[in-house]
DNA sequence: ATTACATATACGAATTTAATGATATAAGAA
DNA sequence: TTCTTATATCATTAAATTCGTATATGTAAT
């Protein structure tokens, strides 16, 4: 799947849409570009957990895990489902495990790798 | 090549590594989170470009797209390379071309797969 | 040496984002 | 009902980012 070809796209309607495509994919991206709110998707990429699990993971504040969560759901980066007084998160869909892991690929397989 | 097991981590030297990894991820994600960033990072996608070349395509001033690749340099997301007066830019890594090529497919590709 | 062109950098103003402490809501237990 | 736990939201401040204007640098041409 190779990107587009300028020639294609230059003055063209296509600009417009990839301009939007752009627009989107960095709205995205900077819901994922704060290392708290990246590390949090990584742990949701193994499957649900409750915000306490969260908080205690990071070790940062509630309201700080809370609001970053906010911001993740916001993005549609992640659901909420409640049971009892725990609400328990979760990844949104494959598009988000796609790019998570594409940057797992880039910036830790080689570490493993190295440690075999 | 799955994301790797909470239990494996919690509370050991791993964790260190993660949050490091994280913060070195989220810093190139900052990078990319950028509307024209993400742009300029497209169009070299397809080959190096001069400034000008640039420039006319995102259509800002010369100082707002200088200013771009700057950031995109200092991140080490792009190299020069001087001929002339012009100077061409271009994607540094393969790194970079993978996380690109990823937000391509779940961004642009299903656009392209409808129209066809 | 002067000029023109391509590109980079400096600086300040405006905007955005993040962290904190305090308060609010919602559920369950007593 | 009151208390406690889990989570969310608000308000304030601090810090980082972005964009514009102006200026500087490097190369080539005259």
């Amino acid at each position: 799947m190779p990107l587009p070809k300028l020639k294609e796209i230059e003055g063209s309607a296509e600009l417009e849409q990839m301009i939007e495509k752009a627009r989107e994919a960095s709205d995205m991206l900077k819901a994922l570009s704060h290392e708290s709110r990246l590390l949090l998707l990584c742990i949701l990429a193994e499957g649900e957990k409750s915000v306490t699990e969260l908080e205690q993971f990071l070790g940062e504040r509630q309201s700080t895990v809370s609001q970053q969560l906010a911001r993740l759901r916001l993005d549609r980066l992640v659901t909420t489902r409640r049971d009892g007084k725990a609400i328990y998160y979760s990844l949104a869909n494959e598009d988000v495990r796609k790019i998570l892991t594409a940057i797992y690929d880039v910036f830790c397989e080689p570490v493993r790798r190295r440690r075999r």
